[in-house]
DNA sequence: AGTTTCGGAGAACAGTTGTTCACTGACGGA
DNA sequence: TCCGTCAGTGAACAACTGTTCTCCGAAACT
């Protein structure tokens, strides 16, 4: 029996997955820098040796985190995509869904953060790479939308980037907290709110004098 | 001859100061957590041994940067406290002020940027805490000025750790940028001017309506 | 069916790591 | 001047690292 064509590709990617998971399991306590290729397969439990099937190094596999991180935070783009409303509202509403993914997603998200200025040049510059991708598209997204008539390309770049780095700075605050002390981070929520309510307030008075 | 009473201590702050720049050079291209004992007095050209006499690891190493760092940093905010001005217009000169300083102390902040979501915990929470000292003396200068009248404390103190994380952001942009590319350089603090101005807009009618 | 492909095991390798130890020799107080 | 202090030495240690190699067995192809 079993000539099922797709067996082997499949174990294989299931030992793939089972090493990012490690690897971004025991990123949560240190840097890529220091990640040992025999640390990630003695927590996987297999040899050193089988590592080298699905990865050149680990700074290799830390590539494929990122993809995979910015896979998560896509997916936070499309959520704030979707609520429909006024650009004030949508600014406001962008604070809930950051402190919501970053609740869903925490191991990808402090990889991101920790590695974004990290120490593995390969790997700092796909984050980068992905950073800035991620604002040109919500760059886009706010151009498409109607209150922002008047704006130059440059300037809603500008407030694309600006929120970008803002959410970083929110999220890594709500990973520093403690995941289960629920009044830390509904403090760091509430001041991100204000934040961004000042921004709103920039925003409107942008074009005035 | 000589009975002159600090040649030892001063030896002794001799090396421990070639430890610290040691490290600080080669943190520019690793993170700490990846950063060996026996590298550091290598580069420094002592035995291993000798480093116990200094610091019991290289997390101490760590710590003592931090302090060191922060100490670049509060000449920056002595300096921004100098420049005798309206609100915006300190607003706006603080984007000068910083690229300056990112330019002077290019070491230090790297380090910052990279260690305060890096691999080591007490160091982490060191740098938080340096930044928050940081916030708070900041809130305060703030706080002093007129044109803050009717602000609460809490908004005060948000505006100014939205300041600081703005700050780090533009600093970690420079450090990103290549340091002999003025033309690079021009472009990041033109957008961070343009991020200030608007929230300088947001404060002005912070308390409008 | 027989044969090739290939993910993984296990052993071996030369290097490197952090830490300890007894030591040396210049400093610094008596 | 003598003597204690102490920053730095150099050797030794067990533990660990990344990488290479040959081999095995199950899946896939013909």
């Amino acid at each position: 029996m079993s000539h099922t064509p797709g067996v082997r590709q499949a174990q294989k990617q299931q030992t793939r997955r089972a090493l990012l998971d490690a690897a971004l399991r025991l990123l949560e306590h240190q840097s890529l820098s220091s990640l040992g290729l025999r640390e990630v397969t003695r927590e996987v439990g297999i040899s050193p040796a089988a590592f080298y099937r699905h990865f050149r190094d680990t700074g290799e596999l830390g590539t494929a985190l990122v993809e995979e991180s910015f896979g998560s935070l896509h997916g936070m783009l499309r959520a704030i995509r979707a609520e429909q409303a006024g650009p004030d509202e949508v600014i406001r509403r962008s604070v809930e869904v950051t402190a919501h993914y970053v609740r869903l997603h925490r191991a990808h998200f402090r990889f991101l953060a920790r590695e974004r200025h990290g120490g593995v040049r390969s790997v700092r510059n796909a984050v980068d790479a992905g950073f800035r991708l991620f604002g040109e598209e919500l760059a886009a997204d706010l151009a498409a939308q109607p209150g922002y008539r008047g704006w130059s390309r440059d300037d809603i770049r500008m407030l694309a980037d600006l929120f970008v780095d803002l959410m970083v700075a929110t999220a890594a605050a709500l990973l520093e907290a403690p995941p289960d002390d629920p009044q830390a981070e509904e403090r760091i929520v509430d001041t991100a709110r204000r934040r961004m309510r000042l921004i709103s307030l920039g925003r409107q008075h942008w074009l005035d004098p």
